[in-house]
DNA sequence: GGGGGACTTAAGGCCGGGTTAAGGGCCGGG
DNA sequence: CCCGGCCCTTAACCCGGCCTTAAGTCCCCC
């Protein structure tokens, strides 16, 4: 797990958020708070933090909404923390997404706890070997460096996080959607060509072309698949 | 996520064991109950359940230690759901590896949504790969790769679209009409001499033809089936 | 024997993806 | 502070394959 968490607080009141920051803080987070709904999804992504406390009664957007568009594209753990007590509200916040639902008032120390309880549940999340081996392509996440056939590749950034992106899924397609929100960080944009252009600088590199692939096949219409090369 | 998610629920008093059976039984969850610790933590290693309902008093050994034995031993997820209300009572149930705590008394609606937020998160074990295996053809959904025999079969979208409805439905008739509506997307259109097409090219790569089917049976006036070729 | 549904093959248009080249921005070094 | 190089983006063009439509033939069933 992390040394320290970065947390991220949406709720609009000033009498809770104010004293809320402090107390996580003391309890050692790294705590940032939004006061508006579109703030908090702005923040959401430019931050990338590791778990949201989100309150329901914003502003500018009900909270249920909010969760569901962060949920559309991040699967951040997110703590529904709000005076709504009422069950199906519990009901409907934890299913539209919701890892945890605490009611108002509640103690720091517990909010603390279940912080800790979701994060310790999400945190391995999918598990990341330190080296990720497909075929004869080895790709080492913490020295970020692969390797074909024992011979180093040089990567340029961008391009070795889209081929670890993919070995982590080795066997099964993903969009180029995908790979753009992930990869390349961004909620959503048109220009997925991106993807394709450094898709087929990523082939030369592995020493191999779309019409003739060993590691990158495309999958028409839906995305790429890396997996290991036909032996024949 | 599986089907029909197996729980344990470990509670002593009859009065809310025996109603919260029934009641999570008929939310779709499989249920088993036990009634002490001892036969809890047995029952855990025995069934291997996808989760575990957890009450904190129980006769033999208190719950908290339960907990820590369980998680010495397992991941399984937990939700303590007790009548010990605490603000401490709850950090030190999260902090002893509880996923979520719920506090008596509890309606089945609310525990059933944490249920599902917490095997949400908690997700498919190691990987759960949707594969369909119909005699020696299998039809791997994540992958959207389809082989014979054990080698793969090199399949157009629609082709491979139309093989996975299919296989989805091994063993039934199913009718041109569904299939034009379901894979191809269009409400109604008279034009389904495109199935037959795509039929053939399948049978085709399957190495058979109508004539001498192996998997794609015809249905005259009714449809096509896909089942396991007759073994002669 | 006739009719109709089903299967196959052929041809053409269209769309998605691949590759290359040029431009601009950021960062490090001089 | 300036310069140079690397890297990412954008745009344009090309290519190939896939889907559709159409037409012909077969075969089953009436």
């Amino acid at each position: 797990m992390r040394a320290v968490a970065r947390l991220l607080l949406i709720e609009d009141d000033p009498a809770i958020r104010i004293p809320l920051v402090r107390a996580l803080h003391e309890r050692g987070h790294a705590v940032a708070a939004e006061h508006t709904a579109m703030r908090g999804l702005q923040a959401c992504l430019d931050q990338r933090p590791d778990l949201v406390v989100l309150d329901l009664g914003l502003p500018d957007i009900d909270g249920l909404e909010l969760l569901k568009m962060l949920r559309a594209v991040t699967s951040i753990p997110i703590i529904i923390a709000t005076a709504r007590d009422g069950d199906s509200e519990v009901v409907k916040g934890l299913d539209a997404g919701g890892d945890d639902y605490v009611v108002k008032p509640f103690t720091a120390a517990q909010l603390d706890a279940r912080i800790r309880a979701v994060l310790r549940r999400a945190g391995p999340g999918p598990q990341a070997p330190e080296v990720i081996v497909v075929g004869d392509l080895r790709v080492d996440q913490a020295a970020r460096q692969a390797t074909l056939d024992g011979s180093a590749l040089d990567l340029t950034p961008r391009e070795f996080d889209l081929l670890l992106f993919l070995a982590a899924r080795a066997g099964q397609v993903v969009s180029k959607r995908d790979i753009l929100t992930e990869v390349w960080q961004v909620p959503y944009g048109g220009a997925d060509k991106t993807v394709d252009v450094h898709l087929s600088w990523l082939r030369r590199k592995l020493g191999e072309t779309a019409s003739e692939p060993l590691y990158l096949h495309t999958v028409r219409g839906v995305g790429v698949r890396l997996s290991p090369p036909d032996r024949r």
